[in-house]
Formats: C-alpha cells, sequence, structure tokens
DNA sequence: TTTCTAAGTTGACTTGATCAACTCAAAATA
DNA sequence: TATTTTGAGTTGATCAAGTCAACTTAGAAA
C-alpha cells in the first residue's frame, strides 16, 4: 500500500539527514546535521544575527543559541558588535568557518544531484512549491 | 530567494508534526508523536511483530522496543505469541487502543484535508512520487 | 534616570535516534 | 537427542533535537 504524505515525509527526511550525516563524516565533517544547517543558512547572509536565524530556520531560539555557542567553540563562527542594532550581535564566518562551509556546499551539491536523478526541473520546483503550501496551510490552521 | 529542497523538507516536517501533536493534545490525546506513527502503522495491518514495524517505518529496533513497551505500559497494546513465528510476539491494539487509533485516524484525516488545499489530488500523488523517488536516490548511494 | 523591551542565555526536561552488547528461545544441525 | 546457530527483542549509554519558562542584560523609549 502507498504511504500516506506524513509517511512519505518521514521516511523521505529520515533518509535526506542520514545522508548528509554520512557524506560529511566521510568529508571528514563530523558535525550535527543541524550545525550543518545553520551553517548554511549563514551563506545566503554572510551574517546576521541569532534571531534572523532562528526565525528564518523555524527553530526556538535557545536551540539556536546552542549551536551557536557550539560552532563558536568550533572556531567555525564568531560574534561581533552589531552595526545598527546594538543590542545583539552579529554572526560572522571565521575563516576556518568558510573554508567549512565551502566543503559543506559541495557534497551538499552531490547529494541534492543524486536526490532528483530522474525528475525533471519542473518536478522539483512543483516539489518545492507543494511543500511549501501544505507548510503554509498547516502553519494557517495552528500557530 | 527559495528554499533548497533540504529546507522545504525541515520546515514542512516541522511544521506536520507540530500540528499532529497539538491537534492530538486539543483531542485529549497526549502522546509523542513517534507513539502516533507506529500505531498507525498497526491499523494496516492490524497485528504484526516488532521487527515488522520497524522495517515498515525505517526505525531502529530499538526504538520500537521502547515505544511499544511504553505502548503496552499505557494499556493500548499488548503482546501475545505469534501463530507462526514462534520467536516473535505478536502485536494487538487492546479495546482502548483501538479506540486511541479511531480517534487519531479521525483528526488525522482532518490535518490531511487542510494541508492539501489549494492542491489538486494530481499534485499529491505526484509529491507523494516524487518523495518517493528521492528517497530511493538517496538510499541508493549511501546505505 | 527610570522603565520597558528585545535579544540572548540558561536550566530542566522530553522526544527522537544510534550503536553495541546482551538475553533467550526457536530453529537448524550434528 | 544434544549442541550450535540464528533471529527477535531488550537494555544501557550516549547524542541530537526540540520545548518551555525563567532569567539577564544592554539598548531604546519614556
Amino acid at each position: 500500500m502507498q504511504d500516506s504524505i506524513g509517511e512519505s515525509l518521514y521516511k523521505l527526511i529520515h533518509s535526506y539527514k542520514n545522508t548528509l550525516r554520512e557524506t560529511a563524516i566521510q568529508s571528514g565533517i563530523k558535525l550535527p546535521v543541524g550545525h550543518i544547517r545553520l551553517l548554511k543558512s549563514l551563506r545566503k547572509k554572510e551574517s546576521c544575527n541569532a534571531k534572523a536565524v532562528a526565525t528564518q530556520l523555524g527553530l526556538d531560539k535557545s536551540q539556536v543559541t546552542r549551536v551557536i555557542k557550539d560552532l563558536v567553540e568550533r572556531g567555525y563562527l564568531s560574534k561581533e558588535r552589531h552595526p545598527t542594532n546594538h543590542r545583539s550581535s552579529l554572526l560572522v564566518l571565521t575563516h576556518s568557518g568558510k573554508t567549512l562551509l565551502d566543503h559543506i556546499q559541495t557534497f551538499e551539491n552531490t547529494i541534492s544531484q543524486e536526490m532528483v536523478i530522474g525528475l525533471t526541473d519542473q518536478q522539483i520546483d512543483q516539489f518545492i512549491q507543494i511543500a511549501d503550501t501544505m507548510r503554509h496551510n498547516l502553519e494557517q490552521n495552528n500557530d
């Protein structure tokens, strides 16, 4: 019997995270996928504050605090004074962090390509569109 | 900027789980979504063993053991002697478990309907198909 | 200058997931 | 039948992820 949407999602995200984790380890990067996700979100902005990250990723601010703390301790991030908003701090990738992010970007591209084998660009786009629609539907009725 | 497939998935599953959890609580059911997921998997079969559940859901057997143990303690499941395979035990829903599962089924249907507002049956089907394709692609290259 | 507020931090806890070692009864084989 | 092997399940330890509330603190507003 065909899986429901929910089941398909559970299984896909599970595979996706696993692949990401294993590939990262194979690339010598031993980092929880949540850390990787946060780092990737910084790529787009290059720099921002913790609040923005939490909002962007839909995570609790306490969770973000802890991941950032860990990434700072590992030397991938540094916190600097925010130029305009003086009550938040600016998250900046260190040199080491940028290098790491480049590596992540590389194998992430590979994964993405493997993941969409047999799918057209149109299908991929539709998939994302539908996912977004479903998410908005869900968020409308709950939060 | 448009989210990547990975980001869309993270966010959608997050919303989905949250909605499920909140709706369950509103229905007076305070159960982790993982428990709910396992219970739902039993409906299709009505009865099976822990191994089958683990395989079906892609979970570690130890995880399944613990969830089942909890569901047994809560009185929703019972373990009986398997008629053919004598080294595994048969998982059977108790009366209370069946009632619970009915309730779950009810609000789960509502959620599913809300989730797909604005989408055609064809789109929903495509979404599941694409999700399955991606999962298979990922599993091919890793495990 | 005092009050308010937003960003971040911390603690405590729950849920989810992983891995290895172990039990134990059933099945297979000698 | 006696012994070995195997498979299902269990347990312990640990990590990762997510939640919620209380708290700190420095900047903004009054």
